[in-house]
RNA sequence: GGUGCCAUAGCUCAGAUGGUAGAGCAAAGGACUGAAAAUCCUUGUGUCCCCGGUUCGAUUCCUGGUGGCACCA
């Protein structure tokens, strides 16, 4: 197999979507979602996933396919992606990858440790004494299954310490052992470009489209949720905060304030993210041209 | 017009019986290998409204301004 994976990133609202309809035409590639929000059906609105016209124009994978109780995670992804791109580039030269999901992306580029995955059973167990016995209580469980990590993990992090209890307990090993953190070889080649405005300039599309969403029907569609909102799924931007002001937290303009600020907050953080990775090559997304250019320029085959 | 209260960080406010000040939110920076749009960490110098007085020293007390709020006319 051989070809060349492009991916297309940056924070949101930078406006990858646009530009990944025009990449992919130009490539005559289907776009690949890397949004972990957009894989969800029944949110379209909030997530800004493609209209059905932007769907009609180039094929998608990954928009709308899970249900809000399923379960997904980044290796999923990586082993779904994967198994699509082998199928991909037997009749494509280059298939467009485009989201902002950080960690999936990189599950994608670089994988991710082989680590079991944790049944309902061993969740419920861990969870329920994070619960009755508290983070300190976890992080000394931590400290006697898995010393190595213990000295690692921000203990203040209760995710990061009840995942690794959940894979010690369940595997009756140690989650170090199973942390290799190799970078996996792909049998195809990797163009990253990462999409950037001015800080200004991103912030205030932010606040556009979070207007454009509310005169879509978000309110409408954060309603038909509000019954599922202790889902991860909806545990989202956009929704956290339209629940709050349902639940009579806030009001409705402090709701919108809310979004635009944790929009704001996590488009600097996709970008701190991506600032690391030394493989990224930064584009205005006004730069097209520029943009085939360097991809065609390091491109594996055409 | 009179009386009273208030004026401190971008915002809401706290505080020192006089030794130049601190919380929450906002903002900025960072971490990140399994539900990641999640989760977590770090960062607080600002004419303490202005002029003058008392004082070794005033943002703190006093006089007078200015602005805001309340009540009385």
């Amino acid at each position: 197999m051989s070809g060349t994976l492009i991916v297309l990133t940056g924070p949101t609202g930078v406006g990858k979507t646009e530009l990944s309809l025009q990449l992919a035409e130009h490539y005559g590639s289907p776009v690949v979602s890397a949004d972990s929000r957009q894989f969800y059906r029944d949110i379209p609105i909030g997530t800004a996933a493609p209209t059905a016209e932007q769907l009609a124009r180039v094929k998608h994978y990954f928009v709308g396919q899970l249900a809000l109780t399923d379960y997904y995670s980044a290796s999923c992804y990586e082993e779904d992606v994967l198994k699509l791109l082998d199928t991909l580039f037997t009749t494509h030269g280059h298939v467009l990858l485009t989201g902002g999901s950080m960690m999936y992306i990189d599950a994608v580029c670089k994988g991710i440790d082989d680590i079991p995955t944790i049944t309902d059973e061993v969740r419920r167990e861990v969870a329920a004494h994070y619960h009755e016995a508290g983070l300190e209580a976890l992080c000394e469980e931590l400290k006697s299954l898995d010393p190595v990590y213990y000295g690692e993990v921000d203990l203040k992090n209760y995710k990061r310490v009840i995942h690794a209890i959940e894979i010690c307990r369940q595997t009756g090993g140690r989650y170090s052992d199973l942390r290799t953190r190799q970078v996996k070889q792909r049998p195809f080649g990797i163009v990253k470009i990462g999409l950037i405005r001015p800080r200004e300039e991103l912030f205030e599309r932010i606040a556009r489209r979070t207007e454009q969403m509310i005169a879509d029907g978000l309110l409408d569609e954060a309603r038909r949720m509000y019954p599922y909102r202790h889902l991860n799924s909806l545990n989202t931007v956009g929704y956290k905060e339209l629940f709050a002001y349902f639940d009579g937290e806030m009001t409705f303009d402090e709701a919108v304030e809310k979004i635009k600020r944790n929009t704001r907050v996590y488009s600097k953080k996709q970008v701190t993210w991506y600032k690391k990775d030394p493989d990224m090559r930064w584009f205005s997304p006004d730069d097209k041209e520029a943009i085939i250019e360097y991809i065609d320029e390091n491109s594996q085959s055409k």
